[in-house]
DNA sequence: GAAATAGTGTCTATTAGACAGTATTCT
DNA sequence: AGAATACTGTCTAATAGACACTATTTC
């Protein structure tokens, strides 16, 4: 093909939840370049492959689930020099996922873990290429969408109580909500959330009603990202 | 270089208003492959060249005028067969410009005009390669800003009246709203617009003061798409 | 009973939406 | 004067935010 070329990949910004904070997964490079650092799981999109099919394949490597995570495309980058081996295009995509438990190592990572948000965002996890910008686009992405979309309920199972999706942006915004005003707001929502008709006991106290996402994915007015 | 390789190109979505209806440029193709069609500007982007700058010379080459124009990365498209070519990836972006005048034909292309977006969203245009769905992305892009953004000021010469401000959000969301309580609400709203102390008379009735964007760029709580 | 969590009710300050009324220009 | 547009003021229904209160469970 007589035209200009570049190499086209794919990586992923797969946020979830655990332990109440945010975190992101990231593998430990096993090779140049960056060997021994983190990044974000991803690779080349291959020839006569859509770039969400390289998403999901590259998801499904590392996570071991391709089904009921919430993936949308984030941003591509192609600054030159951000990959030392040559001209590389990379589109990011930012995946949302209820607690998976630990990661399986791809092919070319070393190993992979949950790393929490925080530390990750303040600087304190070497990350290889421009990660560390992706990462943060990702996280404001995710930040932003939760005010005005039902997109919290993609880091829930598919059944939960009102207080998970409520820790939910606690964790996403590191804020905390007034329980009842938030209650008021979910559920007076008509089509935002639909009751499952079950409940849940989570230790002491009045067990919470079961809730699957409704149909409606826009919230008017937004919920605001208030101080804590 | 031993990496699976692809050709990257940008295709720009830009939009203007002319005749209070908004407007996308499009270039008719003069080379195959879709000779003849119309299809959105864009181009191959260079080896060492960055993609936001592939956009901009993309977009002076286009219109004449690169600065004063609000440029934000659309999304990234890329699947097989999208381009008979091979395999080609475009990252779209999405540009919103006050009314220039007519364009330049780029060096491809055999003509460029601005088209009524009503036309090109009825698919009355025929467009080459997956560019319809992309112009449709762009559209759904910026009506969905200007909900919750100063993003309409793009639109807008540096000085503007708030009758040319609700005229921009008119002709993108294809309503009409109160011109009293438009002007509360964006008057009203510390930072959003600054007046300049200037006025300026446009016909008949009393001259309007103008104003210049202000430093605030979020609408809390944003503007309602209403019906006509 | 005490503690904990779930869920409801009430009050108030704010505001979106509707629209009457005033101000300033051109013909 | 009359028409047109810019801008301001007022009323009302809705609601976000604050928080008291009730309901249902475990220990």
């Amino acid at each position: 093909m007589p035209l200009p070329s570049a190499s086209v990949t794919v990586d992923l910004v797969v946020l979830t939840i655990r332990d109440r904070a945010l975190h992101v997964l990231l593998v430990e490079r096993g090779v140049e370049p960056f060997a021994g650092a983190w990044a974000l799981p991803g690779g080349f999109v291959l020839d006569d492959e859509d770039l969400a099919e390289a998403a999901y394949r590259e998801l499904a490597e590392e996570t071991g689930v391709a089904h009921g995570i919430h993936l949308e495309q984030l941003r591509t980058y192609g600054a030159p020099g951000r990959d030392p081996r040559g001209h590389v295009v990379t589109v990011a995509w930012l995946a949302l996922a209820p607690d998976l438990g630990e990661p399986a190592a791809g092919s070319d990572a070393a190993g992979a873990r949950w790393w929490p948000m925080d530390d990750v965002a303040a600087g304190r996890v070497p990350l290889a290429f421009d990660h560390a910008g992706i990462v943060a686009d990702g996280l404001e992405r995710a930040r932003a969408k939760l005010e005005y979309s039902s997109l919290a309920t993609a880091f829930c199972p598919p059944e939960f109580t009102v207080a998970q999706l409520r820790a939910v942006y606690e964790a996403v915004w590191g804020v905390s909500i007034d329980p009842r005003n938030f209650h008021r707001k979910v559920t007076g929502t008509p089509g935002f959330v639909e009751p499952t008709g079950g409940t849940v006991a989570e230790g002491a106290g009045r067990p919470a009603r079961l809730f699957r996402r409704g149909h409606v994915t826009t919230l008017v007015p937004p919920l605001t990202r208030a101080e804590p």
